[in-house]
DNA sequence: CATGGTGTTTGATCTGCATCAAGGCGCGGG
DNA sequence: CCCGCGCCTTGATGCAGATCAAACACCATG
């Protein structure tokens, strides 16, 4: 099936027994430096709902997702709400070079972390030029999600908005794989319609009923709440708006 | 006045020979690895409106905005534009280890760019962490941004959206100092009511109605098409919706 | 089996911004 | 001086998505 085509390429591989070495910034350690990290790391967990760091609280760790979802989001003084950070089991979190959080951090699903104190941390960054380059890239890949993502809040419609999400949630979810027989995309889509309506800009009630009209086109299936079957990943993708051979990440 | 209050510093400082010294790559460089940097050094111009380069082609440099501003935007396969990048004098185009442009990348007023040829610029960022280092700072700056503009896009109002903008040129306008005389500002809005639409995710149309709103209720003057006063800079942060303390960067 | 809580769906109505359309202002060129 | 062009303003109208409101599905708990 054209289905494993490029566009639903998995997006991490490498795991040993370090749970960051997926992408994250310890991938290319050995030796000496490997056991510098390993002496400042320790795994945090976190119920779903619960929240990592609120907004301009103190962070004195930097952090890779392990397994679950976090969210970074931005909180008006009225309460409006905007996620600007989706973080899955291989991102990273945490500002080198700054003391405070300057978002709220939360658990979308259960959540572990394997966090590096800050200050040890960038001491071995000083030290070791590739970890630096490592996160130089990685940063780099954000802007970009970052700027896919300013052109789905400014410009798209709330329908586009929607296949857009499942698209990106499609492409990044590991275990596609796995579910990808007869050209039908299976998985899990693990945000609530009220996450999914902070990721979007939009009201969660926007989302259902967008939910629903592509269910009921039959361009989705959904199996309970939370599984989704994409029946042809390209017809999705030509709902989103983009180019159709467009190669963004999240 | 408070009207020097930290919320208006000028943003960029160090101004020596070299155009790009101000925040950019080379502030901390001396000797050889500036005869290095120097050596694949070169200036280049362009009118207001014209194209530096397209989404897609090939971008064998990486560059800092001297005088004028640069915008990088996104087009749908329909038209529809969003900005999602404004380069003020100082600030850095192009991404090491990438061959190609993702955005077209637009002068927005007459430019000047000081260019560095791709390749030979990445192997002496190879050889020079600090180099390496200032990139991460200045990509790491530029994700905050991003994310102040994602909460702008999905969740505030043209008002707001319009507030903000200005409030946002004003704080980076380093003429500022000069002005802010009696606790007025007065600035130059460089950029058309277009440009404007495709940085907020307006119509040019709204943006121009909600100009007039502010216009009429004091808040902002013009003079001439592009001047701009803001009598009161506090009254305006109010419109923005962002805490009233907030300080962020573009 | 009722009970309450959390998340979701669907309906009715309202509204902020888009869209369509016309005209105004300033400026450079014939 | 008039004309055309680029940019901006303003008005009339329409619609996508917000808001308000109700009810449902699912599950855990007493």
């Amino acid at each position: 099936m054209t289905r494993t085509s490029p566009k639903i390429q998995p997006y991490s591989q490498e795991c040993s027994d370090c749970p960051i070495r997926h992408r994250a910034v310890c991938a290319r350690c050995e030796g000496e430096e490997l056991d510098a990290l390993e002496q400042i790391k320790y795994y945090r967990s976190f119920e779903a709902g619960q929240t990592v760091v609120w907004a301009g609280d103190k962070m004195d760790f930097v952090a890779s997702v392990v397994t679950g979802i976090a969210t970074l989001s931005q909180t008006m003084e009225d309460g409006r709400r905007q996620m600007v950070g989706l973080l899955l089991p291989s991102d990273f979190v945490g500002r080198p070079g700054r003391e405070t959080s300057a978002y709220d951090v939360t658990a979308a699903t259960d959540l572990v972390m394997c966090c590096f104190r800050k200050k040890p941390f960038e001491d071995i960054m000083l030290r070791t030029p590739h970890i630096g380059q490592r996160l130089l890239e990685m940063t780099l890949d954000e802007l970009d999600a970052a700027r896919e993502w300013m052109l789905l809040l400014g410009r798209k419609t709330a329908r586009e908005k929607i296949a857009s999400l499942i698209c990106i949630i499609a492409r990044r979810d590991a275990s596609l794989q796995l579910n990808a027989a007869d050209g039908a995309l299976r998985f899990d889509l693990p945000l609530t319609r009220e996450a999914m309506s902070e990721y979007l800009g939009l009201t969660l009630e926007t989302v259902s009923r967008q939910m629903s009209a592509l269910r009921k086109e039959g361009l989705i299936v959904t199996e309970g709440k939370r599984q989704i079957v994409i029946p042809d990943f390209d017809l999705l993708l030509e709902e989103t708006g983009d180019d159709s051979d467009g190669g963004f990440l999240v």
